[in-house]
DNA sequence: GATGAATGAGTATTCATTCAT
DNA sequence: CATGAATGAATACTCATTCAT
């Protein structure tokens, strides 16, 4: 960002063009994010958008930061402390299906643009972060010890979240329990099942 | 399409269109998705390109319905004809990520844009084949009769593996044999498993 | 328009497109029209022409409808109270020729392009205002009474006005004396004849 | 013209050119000329077109020429030999308004284009001798001799019946019995009414 | 700071024309 | 000769970005 917004006034029209920014990108996806449209959408003028925003990437990346963080703290918030599994779950996926709801198909747009996709981008610290807060659940739940590592079967759960919810997300069955239901069963399943090689005959 | 290719030339200048249009999108997004530079990738002229779509968007329109026919092919050659399940999953999943190998991130990007999903776009139309393979798999192999219908059952795994398959396509690690192994254990786990309401604890 | 232009500086821009806009087509006519050269002519950008002008059909549009006005201005200045005849027809021709020497060709550029003729286009009602100023005068000067309304001998008297200062535009004879008075004459003529059964033996 | 077409089917292929340019020029003006088009309309490919016409321009000119003679032939069908004025004025515009009623604006539409004016143009040579048939109309009706030459009359003549009929075509209402009665009307009196000077009260 | 008019490089698209079949 | 696929210069139009007010 091009300069901080010091003043209340000030942070408030950061945060409408961000807002706008999310909006515009849910609602119109890439061909249809401009800056202009932004700054329309977000009350302001396209010049007052330039004063905070260097350029259009770095908008961008301030939108999906933002959603980024969102995500990890509902992360940061689902926390194992002795609930059941089944609990643990449903909260969790919960809550993602809810901070979804907002700006359907965001989070799916805002991944599929491949960022600069190195090791130190935003991106992959944020990445780092989510996959440990599954990591740990799924040392904390996991029945079976298997030669697979808690990482990987992390990164198994997270992505089958997301595919399930984006998908929901295009569908616009976000708020279905039964969609719900059944992705908790799934996860909890897959966390409570014994190894691949057994009797998956 | 503007005009249909009868020659044997004009049939493979559509065919190299279409399959640069696929190169370009999946190499460079959205925002590098350009007419000109897929004339030039395609190796033809600019207004070749036009010849044969009117407008970018039904060149897109037509890498997006050939990609979705390449799914359902995998899906249709799926056979569920007395193999046990664990060597179906695998057959299955193993061919999908194959297939996303080529064109990482293209399907992601292809399904993402939602133009004007109404249940009669060709979009829906692929999608309801695809879900009803899955259905069909679902009712040939699942264990425990719950509430809940075969197609719901179905979705959420046709969505887990889009999700698992596109993550791992950014990442780069579509060719991991722990990423198939896990979901195809996750796949196997959520179809032996029983109905939601038991003990998950 | 896609914009009204609210500040003096944009009023002038438009101002300058529109002005270009009718100095390009009468001297380049259809095919030397383009949006590129406009915007050099009228000095400005071509990104200000379409802030604007939505596209190129809306900008000939209001060419159009700016030469029309004008045309129309003319004939709501020609007064017919009380002048004679012969001051009334010399009054208005020659403001109308003088009108057309400043672009000529113009006027015939902008009606040939029929688009879409309909009843309603704002051509027609330009026409209907620009015949009832013809029949009023028809009406005052007209000295034998025939089956034929006053509406049809104003268009009669119109569309050869027409024609004559349109090939005298062509041909550079818009300020010959003589075409001025001969076509006078023959409108004054025409006007204070006797019907057509009579003696044209 | 490219070269001279011999053999018959040669002829007819070139004859369906000219006449789809006509009826392509007419229906959709210049913006909607195109060779492909014209290509189309004949029911030829792209490529015989250009075997008879070099280019473009050639092709207009060719269509322009052939239209322009259908004109001449009229007029110089149109004898004066011993005719009363009424009669010879009836039968020349008559036949004029049915010659511009198959391709109603193709003439208006042919000479808005400036095409290159000098005076050994094809046009200007088509011109003079149009107008000398109307001035030896004039030169055989004109009852009162003024300081005006017959061959200003003329073209006053000429330009008025222009603009009378090309207005009509526009307007649709190229058949209309009372239009076709009061130009002739207006000719008449104008051939036989007194000089300028006199009583126009 | 805020505004929005202006800019112009860059993209989408057309169409006269060529040439291999 | 006829065909129509291919070409690419030229045009229509967009949108990120600047800057005078």
């Amino acid at each position: 960002m091009r300069k901080a917004p010091n003043q209340a006034r000030s942070r408030a029209t950061v945060e409408a063009i961000v807002h706008a920014g999310a909006r515009v990108l849910a609602d119109r996806g890439w061909a249809g994010f401009t800056t202009n449209r932004v700054a329309e959408v977000a009350g302001v003028s396209i010049g007052s958008l330039y004063q905070y925003f260097p350029d259009k990437l770095s908008l961008i990346d301030a939108v999906r930061r933002r959603h980024l963080e969102e995500c990890l703290a509902i992360m940061r918030a689902a926390r194992h402390d002795g609930k059941p599994l089944g609990r643990f779950l449903d909260d969790l996926v919960g809550d993602m299906m809810a901070a979804h709801d907002s700006h359907p198909g965001l989070h799916r747009v805002l991944l599929d643009e491949a960022p600069a996709n190195g090791p130190h981008d935003p991106h992959s610290a944020y990445e780092r972060e989510y996959l440990g807060h599954y990591a740990a659940a799924v040392a904390a739940y996991r029945r079976h010890r298997t030669e697979t590592g808690d990482e990987t079967v992390a990164m198994i759960m997270s992505d089958a979240v997301d595919g399930v919810i984006h998908n929901a997300a295009r569908r616009g069955t976000l708020r279905s329990p039964e969609v719900k239901r059944e992705l908790v069963r799934m996860l909890a399943l897959y966390l409570a099942g014994p190894s691949a090689d057994q009797d998956l005959g």
